[in-house]
DNA sequence: ATCCGCAAGATTGCCGACAATATTCGCACG
DNA sequence: CGTGCGAATATTGTCGGCAATCTTGCGGAT
């Protein structure tokens, strides 16, 4: 019979495993509750989370890898900020990976993905002609997630995950930029066609567009 | 106490510190002392470096965030085995990076660096003409250093710097195929005239087409 | 002879405590 | 009144030990 603690803010009961913690601290962070900068003591968050220093250790280092949080030696963790100008950077290592996907998805959709597609296309006419900017935002990152998956490229697609998480912040921003989703739905929807029409060159060109759609916008944000 | 001379595997007396350990360790992969799939079990290691256990740990997790060795659950780490196949997509990948990088490099060359460049090509030329296909293999990279310094793109830097550690088995076999040298020596000298011409589009085309020239060679590997 | 369960061994995962390092604050000194 | 030095504090880094988990080898039942 294990003593209650009574230590436990959050959860109660048991201590948190460092991958359940893992999971816990990305959702603070791209939730907003630990803003950019903070930093992210291991005994603060020992304690918030009733879970060991050592499992919040091993946590941090998971989202170290991730580039969800810096960790500068001696000195702890804390919330890695993604300039602007990182942003950037961001999507403009996206756009050689997002093309690299695109083209290789085109080669591999079947007719069962193809109807998917086609379905996708219709909800994201739908989201943006009703204004619905969080809807819009949550297909657009289905539309990449299944791009990706098509494209049955492992290491492409394992970078670009990185990627999106870290830009994260930023990608939200962009959603409800005024007049963003007018321009960039269009641009969706030509990626989605070419990836039905089978056509790599043009998957690859309308990714590209898109992208750099996306940098013209970035930098033109203070 | 400072470092002392780090050329024998075993140290007596003082503890490697796990930046100095995952170093070794890394090297000691890249240099084949570690097979690939071997298994690296954390307490064998510990022994072999005078390490503790949990400096090995933290080693071996940092080689994990590199792709050097992958972490199975509660079954340990080996290292990791890059098939064709990956070596071929990481390929892929680097075309997508590295023609950015190019892109970039171009328009940051400096009358300096022009000259450095200048000499590194004559270098490239001696290096095949004489046949020394060691001195050659250090001068691509060389150079694949250079241009991502130039380039001041440090997501794509980054990026590329850990794709590079993992297919360096790859890279070594390829450096000794035969005829290997004298296809893409000019290439290479095809890349660093871009540069040298500050011109953006020729240095994505050349460093395009000398990767896609690996990716031929790779996919007719066994 | 073969297969299944079970115990013994091997190995990783986790934790609390201690040591090392960086930062901050007080205090004497110019 | 500012400045450099040193102690006190805050925080991370490291270690050895124990618990959890996986693998392996053995013995008995069919």
């Amino acid at each position: 019979m294990t003593a209650m603690s009574d230590a436990a803010v959050l959860e109660s009961g048991d201590a948190l495993a460092p991958a359940d913690l893992t999971q816990q601290i990305r959702d603070a962070i791209l939730g907003g509750e630990f803003a950019p900068h903070q930093r992210l003591i291991e005994a603060d968050i020992s304690e918030r989370y009733a879970a060991s220093r050592a499992a919040v250790r091993t946590a941090l280092l998971n989202l170290a890898n991730e580039g969800l949080v810096e960790r500068l030696p001696n000195r702890g963790a804390r919330v890695r900020a993604i300039s602007i100008d990182e942003a950037v950077e961001i999507v403009e290592v996206r756009i050689g990976l997002e093309t690299l996907c695109a083209r290789k998805a085109a080669e591999n959709v079947t007719d069962a993905d193809a109807v998917e597609l086609g379905r996708l296309r219709d909800e994201i006419s739908a989201a943006v002609a009703s204004g619905n900017l969080m809807e819009y935002s949550r297909l657009n990152q289905e539309m990449d997630r299944r791009i990706r998956d098509l494209s049955r490229h492992a290491t492409a697609t394992q970078l670009l995950e990185r990627l999106r998480a870290q830009s994260a912040r930023h990608q939200f921003r962009l959603a409800y930029h005024p007049g963003r989703a007018a321009q960039s739905a269009p641009e969706h929807i030509a990626i989605i066609d070419a990836l039905l029409a089978r056509d790599p060159d043009a998957a690859e060109a309308a990714t590209r567009s898109h992208l750099e759609g996306i940098v013209g916008v970035l930098r033109g944000m203070d």
